[in-house]
DNA sequence: CCCCTTGTTCGATAATCTTCGATGTGTTCG
DNA sequence: CGAACACATCGAAGATTATCGAACAAGGGG
């Protein structure tokens, strides 16, 4: 069988709209998205600082936990640090148009 | 001159991406756009039966009110109702496929 | 082994959002 | 005019979210 979750990410095929849609629906979370997107990956100092967003580091991780369990972003255990990048592909099958979308509109 | 605005709904370049998202953010409110696109046009309270929303007459029309300050539908007086559309062609030129990619995905 | 860095989690507080019933406003109809 | 209808708005209660600092866990380097 093929493991799908690993418990912080939901599966591709539970991301529910509504969902995805508040959690990019605050200018902090928004802002980070779209640097995610210009980085490629990141880990959560510099995104939080190429991202423009002045918070606690706590207030940030939140955040993130927001995105992560809204199933825009997927975090991966690098050494001491977390490597961040954007659900793009699944995003994309789930929900055609959507991220592009959201990432070509104007500020 | 031309006016841009009535007080009651955002100029189109006023459309704020955030605030268009978080809008449409709500399990509700999402009904309520989803409906309206099939319906094309429609008066509150058929669209909120539309929609399935069971819930007060005030309610839904405080988030009529929230969908309405985002830009996301227009409320023109006919009589003793409000006639609400989709704002889509502003929405589609402010922002390119957000909509549709809304309104295709599933539910 | 200590300590610094990275990031999460917890507990508290403040702000925002949701929801309702009551009330108000304008419309239509008898 | 008066009742009935369509919505909006107000004010209050409850729920959810945002934010921070403190405390915690894991890694990497001296």
């Amino acid at each position: 069988m093929t493991v799908t979750t690993d418990g912080l990410h939901p599966d591709a095929s539970d991301l529910r709209l509504a969902r995805v849609l508040a959690a990019l629906g605050d200018e902090g979370r928004l802002a980070t998205v779209r640097a995610l997107a210009r980085l490629g990956e990141s880990d959560c100092t510099r995104l939080q600082a190429d991202a423009g967003l002045e918070m606690s580091r706590s207030t940030f991780s939140h955040h993130q936990k927001v995105l992560r369990e809204a199933g825009i972003l997927h975090a991966r255990v690098q050494g001491s640090q977390r490597i961040l990048t954007l659900r793009k592909a699944e995003l994309q099958v789930r929900f055609p148009g959507l991220l592009n979308a959201v990432l070509d509109a104007p500020a």
